[in-house]
DNA sequence: ACCCAGGGTCGTC
DNA sequence: GACGACCCTGGG
């Protein structure tokens, strides 16, 4: 654990606000500065783009070039990606346009796992304050420039945590689920190790929905942002599902679009790549 | 003050 | 399949 530092000159697809922003994460916050600081794994660390040429400094727990790679995805040419997207109609092209430097992260499983449950019918300001809280209590501290950081519990950390802990902490009806997902895991009736090995997409989304606080929705997200990466899957949220109603189906009544229509629609015309599609037209829909 | 929505899921019908 | 309930918070 030392302080190192990172950087990548010419950068192309790589813009701290977007990747930050588009709902895919929630430990990292905007510095006075316009930076971006964050916690993953056992590492801090600071991101700022500079005209062209991104900064990577921080406290990490291993090689920070080899961290960075890894977790922001940097090997995936996002250029050729877009310009698939691009081609399939003028919505997609406007929103890759204005989240051009969105990277998908290569977040941790658990972590991410709790993460959506804590997300379900709530706001993202609140969901980052549960998770910040949860990362205090049951996490490890990392000191760095006198500012003190939290690592987010592991499973075994998080088991410490009773239902009426969980509930003091903000986390409301979602309390039981975080507590009998923790559980569930580590007593290996859901195997992480093994959906990280598993090639058949399905019967990870199968083991996934066995988790208490786990639907569709969560699964997909859990599915497409954490170190599983399936791109190909459509996370549909009220947002997403007001973009497809509103550039395709027009629905007067948004609330009555059937998901499997929206489903259906986002295969068609994405394809494999509809996840990324999703991520593009949410961050479009949601700060425009 | 009051109402509503927020990256949904679960139990019940 | 379709409802309604669910804990809590910020914004209108």
């Amino acid at each position: 654990m030392k302080e190192q530092k990172y950087i990548i000159k010419d950068v192309q697809s790589f813009e701290p606000i977007h990747i930050f922003e588009c709902g895919q994460c929630f430990r990292w916050d905007k510095q006075i500065d316009g930076s971006y600081t964050g916690i993953f794994g056992n590492n801090v660390m600071n991101v700022v783009k500079q005209n062209n040429n991104v900064i990577f400094s921080g406290i990490c727990d291993g090689d920070i070039e080899k961290i960075c790679k890894e977790y922001f995805d940097l090997d995936r040419n996002y250029e050729k990606i877009k310009n698939e997207l691009s081609k399939i109609d003028d919505n997609v092209k406007t929103s890759i346009i204005y989240g051009s430097g969105i990277r998908i992260l290569n977040q941790d499983l658990w972590e991410t796992i709790i993460s959506f449950i804590i997300s379900a019918n709530n706001n993202i300001p609140r969901i980052k304050g549960i998770i910040n809280r949860i990362s205090m209590k049951y996490g490890k501290e990392i000191k760095w420039n006198e500012n003190k950081y939290y690592t987010f519990p592991t499973a075994e950390e998080l088991s410490n945590a009773t239902v009426g802990d969980l509930r003091a902490l903000g986390l409301g009806f979602r309390d039981v689920r975080v507590y009998e997902t923790t559980r569930k895991i580590l007593n290996n009736e859901v195997s992480l190790e093994e959906l990280k090995n598993e090639n058949d997409t399905e019967k990870v989304r199968e083991a996934l929905l066995t988790l208490p606080g786990v639907g569709p929705k969560v699964a997909d997200c859990i599915l497409l942002f954490s170190t599983l990466k399936r791109f190909e899957v459509f996370p549909i949220d009220v947002w997403v599902r007001r973009v497809m109603n509103d550039l395709y189906i027009k629905n007067p009544d948004e609330t009555k679009v059937n998901k499997r229509e929206i489903e259906k629609l986002a295969k068609e015309k994405y394809g494999d790549l509809a996840g990324l599609a999703q991520q593009y037209l949410f961050y479009w829909k949601r700060e425009a």
